[in-house]
DNA sequence: CGCGACGTTGATTTGCCTCAACGATTGTGG
DNA sequence: CCACAATCGTTGAGGCAAATCAACGTCGCG
């Protein structure tokens, strides 16, 4: 069942007491969402952190071309939410919509802070993925900057090969940040050199 | 003081008691570093979050054809860690050298989890700086993607006037993710269009 | 003064983009 | 069950942003 996921998940982390997991399950709701149909859109105020339980999703902005930028790709045991929307309440710059049938659970941002007050160890659960994240972010930048779109890709497929299997390619190429024109290059390149 | 002006800026995200803050204050060291010096190299075990009170510092890796890639800038004000390998205490990917004399108050390692228990509204406080740390790393990579090298130079010229004026333009290149010889080139046109 | 660190400028190359046309696969209505 | 339209992927020609390489300018400082 969804919540049980999350909690297997935060105990990865912290070691949370049954009284605790009631608390938490007390302040956390369930949804799913259809393929196509977007948990957040740009201009919209994020209200809630939620936790994929199922299915697959992709955060991303529209420039300015109309051109779709694919900040993150997530699947069951991933976090999605636009952070700057949701610790300012301002309206997100980013979309999260799902690829797949989606089932996620979820925090709302108005009784976050009494949760991070009756469980301190969600709070710590916190600190400790975000330190996580902010590192692979940081990973993420130097390699942009230093390898070519080809490495990147054979490092993506690597890291993450059972999302390979689930997203169209148009959409790894964006993750990626090149077209999907030159990944289907660099595809038909890596398979001439067997 | 350094330590009157870490204070300060936890009380930015976090309202600290007087006791609190002499309890910090027991867990917290200060350093001085002369220009040149590394605060971490590459391989070693990143052992200490620090905060800068003065000076400033780069973090940046060297690749295969010995380029340096600055990942991040940071002047008075800012953290500085290779987190994943502090979180872990694998050695470091990153090194961390400063450019100007500069002074920083850390915690270690083997002590910061002790404080989180005794002041968790010092959990509170990383948990905050590190959702703003994810929410600005994501869009540093939005607009390495999406903005020209010249956007990008205007963008960080006007987000960090007073950095652009005390790093050296090699490295402005750098953590922009270009050659200095077309940073160059880019301001040669800027100055132009006037 | 002369050396090292930093910055500039120009010629050439390259990784990736754009545009355009053409498959392949899937799903949907008649 | 077929037609045919989306959706997704491929391929090629041409173009551009930025890299590379190389030479030269400038300034501060031992």
């Amino acid at each position: 069942m969804a919540l049980n996921s999350l909690l297997a998940y935060i105990n990865n982390y912290v070691s949370l007491t049954e009284e605790e997991e009631r608390l938490l399950e007390t302040y956390v709701t369930k949804r799913t969402y259809l393929k196509g149909q977007y948990i957040l859109q740009q201009g919209d105020i994020c209200r809630h952190s939620s936790f994929i339980t199922k299915g697959c999703s992709k955060m991303f902005v529209v420039d300015a071309d109309g051109q779709e930028h694919i900040i993150m790709l997530a699947v069951e045991g991933w976090w999605n939410s636009d952070i700057a929307s949701f610790i300012n309440q301002k309206p997100a710059d980013f979309n999260i919509q799902c690829i797949e049938d989606t089932e996620i659970v979820q925090f709302h941002y108005d009784t976050i802070e009494t949760v991070y007050t009756l469980v301190p160890k969600l709070e710590k659960f916190f600190r400790k993925i975000l330190e996580r994240g902010l590192a692979a972010s940081q990973k993420r930048i130097i390699r942009n900057f230093t390898m070519t779109a080809k490495d990147r890709y054979l490092y993506f497929k690597a890291s993450y090969p059972d999302i390979d299997q689930r997203i169209p390619q148009y959409m790894v190429a964006s993750y990626l940040g090149i077209t999907k024109e030159f990944l289907s290059k660099i595809k038909s390149q890596i398979a001439q050199e067997r």
